[in-house]
DNA sequence: CTGTCTTTA
């Protein structure tokens, strides 16, 4: 995700995570914006950026596109917005806009520039827009890249800063120049802060990287100057079987040795476990990290100097013939096994042990396929309906998703009624497009009103939004888990089961003490009390009621399908599903309430399904089925010709 | 029999 992010010039800017890292004390691990640190003129001067001042305010005021190479750390964040406002780029009222990943997000850019839009189809307020992080093409980025592009043909006056990564200028250059007279676009480059990594290879491939990690950080700590370890693995199950085989070699640590002070980091830990892994390590001990791909962009911990990588990454992607996302593990991008590797050389010269063969490192992809080529593009084309692009085939994508991506996406946004036949929004449509949810949560609020349940509908929405409310501890604190649990077990199923956890949460006090003991997420929950809040300022503005069911639990369900009516499926004898629509075999995901029971009417309806080794569905409801055909009949898929049809 | 990442003026 990306956005536009406004600050007053003169102010510091929003820093990305990475360069914020470097240019503030200590570690970061939040989005939050640092001090005014970084304003002292001295640090300023130092950063490598500064050298090549004239020379980025000469590309900007000369070529409408500035690429903008530089290293993280190199200060280009921070610096590059000041200069231009020195320069005067923010003089008359106009403004300097930089978006970026991992901030504030998308929607709210699209529905901010939609409302500027409509009124100001050239964004003429702005004359510089900066998005910075592009190499990481989010959906987002890329969508802003091409909204730019067409910009920039009817107002050749604003100016387009992208910063990149190494890799991918060149692609960016093209597409910028492509269409457009010479002299469009330029590259300029700026030397990083960074130290010289050494890389090394396995000779021959692993069968097994994690027993390899765990070999090779075994022998660093034996073999190598002191600094800490970073491990990049896959998933939480890979980083806890790694976390575990280093631990039982702890008693055959020779007499002398350093010690090691182990960590896990991905983002199903909870907030303190996270930190944890940025406490430098005690005197004596060797920190040894071992994350997911959340420490390669997302997070910077000082005093890495090994990173041991497996060449791995988990990806979801979506094939939107069938409608299904998954989550495959893939081999990492060049420009992944670089960035990971160069984790190792931000404090210090570093080495980076890759778990494979040098062979297979020149035979990686070249970087990894941009967000958009593999997800569901309902909401992104609803939002570039918003900013009223309305003809999609003549919409220059950065990289052009699947064609049956960008028609089947149409077809839902028609069948929900944010599309008209004409192509272009509906009333309810240009409303939605503002809502900073998934098309068919924004219904669901909507039809509130009709069910008299903008209360509960509301919680609901915030809950299936947020991830891992329920934390599943090991062992014999699964059990117990299990039994906490329970306690909140609505026999509609997992919808109200939701509620009910929020509820009690609010009601008894929001504390994280009292989460621990109901083995809740206090994260989660949390995150779930502020997208609540916010969608109910939505709700307000459309003038929604929030009414309360008074414990209707049917009205409710009968909501919840509005949204959601094309996820239902039938119980079968053998304890699966099948979708009504396309008859696909449903397995129940282990954390729903209704994974060991059969639904008294034999109908669900489900929030979303993913591809696993089985296809799974998560967070189902139990409905009566004519519940289903109330919607159905308004909707016939005209690909297939199946509607939705009862059986 | 189970969570890569991110997450909306």
């Amino acid at each position: 995700m990306s956005s536009l992010q406004f600050w007053k010039p003169g102010t510091v800017g929003p820093g990305s995570t990475l360069d914020r890292a470097t240019e503030a004390e200590g570690s970061v691990i939040s989005s939050a914006p640092i001090g005014a640190a970084v304003s002292i003129q001295a640090a300023r001067e130092r950063l490598p950026i500064f050298k090549h001042k004239e020379k980025l305010l000469y590309c900007v005021e000369n070529y409408g596109v500035t690429i903008l190479v530089g290293q993280t750390g190199c200060g280009k964040t921070t610096q590059l917005p000041q200069y231009l406002h020195e320069a005067g780029w923010a003089a008359d009222g106009n403004v300097i806009a930089c978006t970026q990943p991992r901030r504030v997000a998308a929607t709210s850019v699209a529905a901010r520039v939609a409302t500027e839009t409509l009124l100001d189809p050239l964004l003429s307020r702005y004359s510089v827009v900066m998005i910075d992080e592009a190499h990481e093409r989010s959906v987002y980025t890329d969508l802003m890249l091409g909204v730019l592009k067409k910009i920039r043909r009817k107002r050749p006056s604003l100016r387009v800063i992208v910063s990149s990564a190494t890799l991918d200028a060149a692609g960016f250059l093209d597409y910028f120049s492509s269409g457009n007279p010479p002299g469009e676009a330029t590259i300029v480059s700026l030397e990083g802060r960074m130290y010289p990594v050494h890389i090394a290879h396995l000779e021959q491939p692993t069968p097994d990287y994690v027993a390899k990690a765990i070999d090779v950080v075994w022998n660093i700590n034996l073999q190598r100057s002191s600094g800490d370890v970073l491990v990049f693995l896959t998933g939480r199950e890979e980083i806890d079987r790694c976390l575990e085989g280093l631990a039982e070699l702890l008693p055959t640590l020779p007499r002398g040795a350093t010690r090691l002070k182990l960590h896990a980091l991905h983002s199903g830990l909870p907030m303190d476990e996270q930190l944890a892994a940025f406490e430098p390590a005690e005197r004596g001990f060797r920190k040894v990290i071992v994350s997911t791909n959340i420490a390669e962009a997302s997070v910077t911990i000082e005093g890495i100097k090994y990173v041991v990588d497996s060449g791995f990454v988990k990806i979801r992607t979506y094939n939107p013939t069938t409608s299904l996302s998954s989550l495959s593990t893939i081999p990492v991008s060049r420009a992944s096994a670089i960035q990971r590797a160069g984790r190792a050389g931000r404090t210090s010269y570093g080495a980076c042990y890759r778990l494979y063969p040098a062979s297979t490192f020149e035979s990686l992809p070249p970087t990894t396929q941009p967000e958009i080529t593999r997800t569901d593009l309902t909401t992104p084309i609803l939002q570039l309906k918003s900013l009223g692009i309305d003809d999609l085939m003549k919409f220059e994508w950065v990289s052009s998703p699947p064609a049956e991506a960008v028609l089947r996406a149409l077809e839902s946004l028609v069948a929900s009624g944010m599309v008209g036949e004409d192509g272009r929004l509906t009333v309810i449509g240009e409303k939605v497009a503002e809502c900073p949810v998934e098309v068919n949560i924004a219904r669901m609020l909507f039809a509130s009103k009709d069910y008299q349940c903008g209360e509960e509908i509301l919680t609901i929405a915030a809950m299936t939004t947020v991830q891992d409310v329920f934390v599943i501890p090991d062992g014999a604190a699964g059990a117990l888990a299990e039994l906490e649990r329970r306690k909140f077990t609505a026999e509609e199923g997992d919808h109200l089961t939701l509620l009910n956890a929020y509820n009690a949460f609010t009601r008894y006090g929001r504390s994280s003490s009292w989460c621990k003991a109901h083995a809740l997420s206090f994260r989660a929950l949390s995150r779930a009390v502020s997208i609540r809040a916010q969608l109910k300022k939505y709700m307000q503005r459309f003038g929604l009621p929030i009414e309360n069911c008074q414990g209707d639990a049917k009205r409710l369900r009968q909501c919840i399908v509005s949204g959601y009516w094309r996820n239902g499926a039938k119980w079968m004898a053998d304890g699966t599903y099948r979708s009504v629509r396309g008859n696909v075999v449903l397995h129940v995901h282990p954390n729903s309430v209704l994974f060991t029971r059969k639904p008294r009417s034999g109908w669900v309806i489900f929030h979303e399904m993913e591809e696993t080794k089985k296809t799974q569905i998560r967070i189902l409801t139990e409905i009566e089925p004519d519940w289903l055909l109330e919607y159905g009949h308004k909707f016939h898929d005209k690909r297939t010709g199946v509607g939705v049809s009862v059986r």
